[in-house]
RNA sequence: GGGCGAUUAGCUCAGUGGUAGAGCGCUUCGUUCACAUCGAAGAUGUCGGGAGUUCAAAUCUCUCAUCGCCCACCA
């Protein structure tokens, strides 16, 4: 039975940060499987706060909510404000009394303390059953607290119950306390147990205020009604989210969806389409005409039963007509009653007598007042896909445009908005809102922090682009946003690509000091004679093919390294050298070649940069006369077919003797204004041909003054290399040889590593057998060249020996 | 507590099975007429630790450590 426990003085402590909630608790909870309690389960017990005379008494129930291993085990339970004690206010069916206003302050409205507290004695004994609405009328807070700040009533109700003695009590040198509080000494004294403890708490975003949760009433979308064809069309690749990664969250969150609030308390925003009659009843639109029509039909048929009078709380019993009309906002909120935030229009009919003398007639004028709330930004955003379109008409625009290709958003918003609208898009026209998601990079602080206008800690990109460019912005975004990470932005880097503009720029001095600003503007390129050109080429055809190749997988990263690689790398580095001893030279022909090639491939890298570049692109493109703007230049198309095997590996071949050159020089200290002789000692035929057709190019970037052959390098030459070919640098008077010797044994030592390292595979049956076979190919083919390399260095090495 | 991710050169970051790269920084050299916001050459990594799968692991699996993010939030 419900034994009372005053009577008995038992005691059951509860732990709570937040006492003042104390006076809406509905019940304890302790865990079924808690023995300690297991006697005591279904007895009242005394809430230690209010007035002495009308303590309230509530029920100890059992839930699996409360940890037994945790405080006492025993949880106090206001529904009506913590989110998980809410939960087991619903599961036990326990009155949930709000004791809070939305200003944060206790409740100074209804029935003195003590009818409000006789009456949930009732409730708690079981004599007497609550609605929802009737317990929201109930404030138990007493009268000396109500209307305080919650902070100061929880002052006074910790202060009630510890002079009252009711405070579980320690001593004073109990740790728990915490080091502040704590006082070793203190082991006789009696002190109210406070434990030091950190807690989470969530403070508005804004407003930078401890939130206290509350029962209100709010309008849900039942989302798990229509997340179905969200998930799925996902899941069949429909609408493809990239990365994959970002799927994860994606399905984590719509496969555990949660009734959605819709509702919120401000003043702008779109206002909910529900009207409510005097009566309460709900009439939802698509706007106050079809209300009103809805309205109508209601309270008509009301009439024809007799019942518009109850309904709306008036005496008069039959009505010849009911019109319904609009309160405006400013009487909606005069006669409005606040319930949890809701208003209802209250003296909102007005009748008059028509017709006379017999009095039973009236004309009845009902009125509708808004819902003044408004629908969470994300449910308007929600049918961006749509609304941005014109939607609800059929427009053009719609039909053209929806569902869009591209999404592209942050992954922080995945849910908030992305899930929302392929929700809304289903529910709405079941359509899918778009093809693709590009979840892209997000910028973080140095500390990895997300950037955010109410942190403060944003880097401002109108500060990044005064500094370094709008284009070196634009760049570094595009070359750090791999896909799945996020990015610290390093104004180093962006520095850097400031420096690439500035490189751009430049070439294309250079090419106007070659006259290629002065040729008519060609849109194909010139029909390759030379191998440098055939070179280029295959080069921009390659670097065209990477670059879309990134874009269409969404890499744009990858898209602007490749082009950062060919344009200076490539272009800047290789090929405008290349040209220098061509324009130079006295061969006319090859020369307007030349020019011209460099002219067309300048322009490609122009309109290859555009996207990533595309005010100093635009700028160098309008230098020259066009027929029409760099934006609407064609995207180019061309592809292997420019691709010449002959010319590539000619000019890779030069590459790599030139660099070999200039390495070796450097190395043994050459210095770089003297001119060498390059002496072939052993060359085979494509060998001879590359260096033939090319001698101008390498006299003048390896700095060569002489080209001879010879039978065997001559003592104490700087040994150079070239793929099929062994050269001597005859720099006897020049070269320091012990820099040479170590130059060459380094060089060896490298092999040898690579070298172990490429037989270990092949003298494994196992990998021949189970690598692919062009796997393997490719190994042996390295392991060929590197022993090819080591023998040669080897020589090398010997012969500076015997010239020591 | 649930979910996701990260750890690679001094720094910022690429690299989803074939033996590790870029930019910046660093060292040395440079008055070659596009460019010093540049050029040439060079050094630097037991790819966080451990275990496993595999002929082969920065890459796949497990585990530990550290860091970060999103969501929920301890009476």
């Amino acid at each position: 039975g419900n034994e009372v426990l005053r009577e008995t003085r038992d005691y059951i402590s509860i732990a709570t940060t937040r006492p003042e909630t104390m006076l809406g608790d509905g019940a304890v909870a302790v865990n079924p499987r808690d023995e300690r309690y297991a006697p005591i389960v279904g007895k009242l017990c005394e809430i230690p706060v209010g007035p002495k005379e009308h303590r309230r008494l509530i029920p100890i129930i059992t839930d699996p909510y409360p940890d037994p291993e945790f405080g006492s085990g025993a949880v106090k339970i206001t529904g009506a404000h913590d989110f998980n004690d809410y939960e087991v206010a619903k599961r036990g069916g326990i009155p949930m009394y709000r004791l809070m206003d939305t200003r944060g302050a206790m409740r100074d409205d209804g029935a003195p303390y003590t009818e409000a507290a006789d009456l949930a004695m009732a409730v708690a004994k079981g004599e007497r059953e609550l609605g929802e609405a009737e317990c929201d009328t109930i404030n138990l807070v007493p009268d000396d607290l109500r209307g305080l700040d919650r902070f100061e009533a929880r002052k006074r109700v910790v202060e009630q119950i510890t002079s009252e003695g009711l405070a579980v009590m320690t001593t004073g040198d109990d740790e728990r306390l915490g080091k502040s509080a704590a006082d070793p000494e203190g082991g006789d004294k009696r002190v109210p147990l406070v434990e030091a403890k950190k807690i989470m708490q969530p403070f508005g975003d804004r407003s930078k205020v401890v939130i206290e949760p509350m029962l209100t009433d709010q309008w849900f979308v039942d989302a798990e009604k229509i997340v179905g064809p969200a998930i799925d069309s996902v899941r069949d690749g429909t609408v493809q989210i990239l990365p994959e990664q970002d799927k994860k969250v994606y399905f984590n969150w719509l496969e555990n969806i949660e009734p959605w609030c819709i509702s919120r308390q401000l003043w702008w925003g779109h206002q909910i389409p529900v009207w409510y009659g005097p009566d309460g009843e709900r009439f939802c639109a698509e706007n106050f005409e079809l209300a009103v029509e809805a309205a109508e039909e209601h309270y008509l048929a009301l009439n024809e039963d007799s019942a518009l009078g109850e309904a709306l709380g008036e005496s008069i019993l039959q009505y010849d007509s009911v019109s319904v009309s609009a309160l405006d906002e400013a009487d909606t909120m005069a006669v409005g009653t606040e319930t949890s935030g809701r208003k209802f229009p209250q003296s909102s009919v007005s009748s008059f007598m028509s017709g006379g003398d017999d009095g039973g007639y009236a004309d009845i004028t009902v009125y509708l007042a808004r819902d003044p709330d408004v629908l969470d930004t994300w449910f308007s955003s929600g049918l961006w896909p749509i609304g941005t379109l014109g939607w609800p008409e059929e427009t053009d625009e719609l039909k053209k445009y929806f569902p869009t290709s591209v999404l592209v958003t942050g992954f922080d918003i995945i849910f908030f908005w992305v899930a929302r609208m392929m929700m809304m898009q289903y529910a709405v026209v079941e359509k899918h809102p778009f093809d693709t998601v590009y979840v892209h990079a997000l910028v973080r602080d140095e500390k990895g922090k997300k950037m955010s206008k109410s942190l403060g800690n944003v880097l401002d990109p109108l500060d990044l682009v005064d500094e370094y460019g709008a284009d070196a912005v634009r760049f570094t975004l595009a070359s750090m946003a791999a896909m799945g990470r996020d990015l610290k932005l390093s104004t180093q880097r962006i520095a850097g690509y400031r420096n690439f503009g500035t490189k751009l720029w430049n070439a294309a001095s250079y090419g106007d000091f070659k006259g290629t600003f002065a040729l008519p503007h060609a849109d194909a390129p010139p029909a390759p004679t030379l191998a440098i050109t055939k070179w280029i080429l295959g080069e921009l055809a390659k670097t065209r093919q990477a670059v879309d190749e990134a874009l269409e997988a969404f890499r744009f990263n990858d898209a602007a390294n490749a082009l950062y690689a060919f344009v200076w790398g490539t272009f800047c580095d290789r090929y405008l050298e290349f040209t220098k001893p061509v324009l130079d030279g006295d061969d006319a022909a090859q020369a307007d070649e030349t020019r011209a090639t460099y002219a067309w491939a300048f322009d490609q890298c122009l309109i290859l940069l555009h996207p990533f570049m595309p005010f100093i692109t635009e700028e160098l493109w309008g230098m020259k006369q066009r027929p029409k703007m760099l934006a609407h230049a064609d995207w180019p198309t061309y592809g292997t077919e420019m691709i010449d095997a002959q010319a590539d590996q000619e000019i890779n071949w030069t590459i790599q003797l030139i660099d070999n050159i200039r390495s070796a020089r450097q190395q043994v200290n050459v210095p770089a204004s003297a001119k060498v002789t390059l002496a072939t000692v052993a060359a085979d035929d494509a060998s001879r041909a590359a260096l033939s057709a090319n001698t101008a190019l390498v006299e003048r970037i390896a700095r060569i003054g002489d080209f001879t052959d010879l039978a065997e390098a001559p003592k104490g030459a700087l040994a150079v290399t070239a793929p099929g070919a062994t050269f001597a640098v005859p720099v006897a008077d020049l070269i320091d040889v012990a820099a040479e010797r170590g130059r060459l044994e380094k060089s060896l030592g490298k092999l040898d590593k690579e070298l172990g390292g490429l037989r270990g595979r092949l003298n494994n049956p196992k990998f021949r057998e189970s690598a692919p076979d062009e796997v393997v190919e490719e190994t042996e083919a390295q392991l060929a060249a590197k022993e090819e390399e080591h023998a040669k260095i080897s020589a090398a090495l010997a012969n500076l020996r015997d010239a020591a």
